[in-house]
DNA sequence: TAGATGTATTGATGAACATCTATATGATAG
DNA sequence: CTATCATATAGATGTTCATCAATACATCTA
């Protein structure tokens, strides 16, 4: 169900669609407040990348009436960003590299 | 010095440079080296993806005579993966996500 | 210094992608 | 049932990107 680290990182390697990432984290939105809060992106890209994150697993939706609620899938991408640790970076413990976090 | 999420996700969103992440996770490899492991690629483009992961801050090199051996930076690849984590799931903790890796 | 070897860079080409406009699909209200 | 609103899809266009062959650059050796 999860994507493959491949296809994450496709789903990641967009601006606009970490904005709406970011937008979706701890809430539910339809594409018209997505489109409003991102301002200058029309309504067919929005939904062009909400297809690439849904594709990659990484949003659920909702249909209420005629609108369509997103959300993103926060288990899908700690998920996805644990396997990748796993894989390239196996001998460091991600609970210390959390501490390091000096961004 | 480590990459913002955006060019980590296009650092890792091609399959010919996860492979090179995976043969460089634990071991110093040349980039003769790296293209005899790969088989299937040029050494012009095992170069321009190894600049590419280089850019990104995910690899460090060494000259030694005429090679130059590459290595994947694991404490890199641990602090995307955490930032990433901390920023599209916030609510979800990375230790329980382990466990839950079941792909 | 000249040749040989390992790596990076350049230039070209086709594929993938982000974006837009226009249009289709789906759902509700009158 | 029709008009309207919300979203998705189709088609077009410019840009980014992966790849290769050819070549430049760097280092070692004889």
């Amino acid at each position: 169900m999860s994507s493959d680290p491949v296809t994450f990182g496709k789903a990641i390697a967009d601006e606009t669609r970490q904005k709406l990432m970011k937008l979706l984290c701890c809430r539910e939105l339809c594409v018209s407040d997505l489109v409003a809060e991102l301002g200058d992106v029309t309504q067919p890209t929005v939904s062009h990348h909400l297809q690439i994150l849904k594709s990659a697993g990484l949003v659920d939706t909702r249909r209420q009436g005629k609108q369509i609620y997103y959300t993103l899938k926060q288990e899908a991408v700690a998920n996805c960003c644990v396997v990748i640790a796993r894989r390239y970076a196996p001998e460091i413990d991600l609970v210390d590299a959390e501490v390091s976090e000096t961004t």
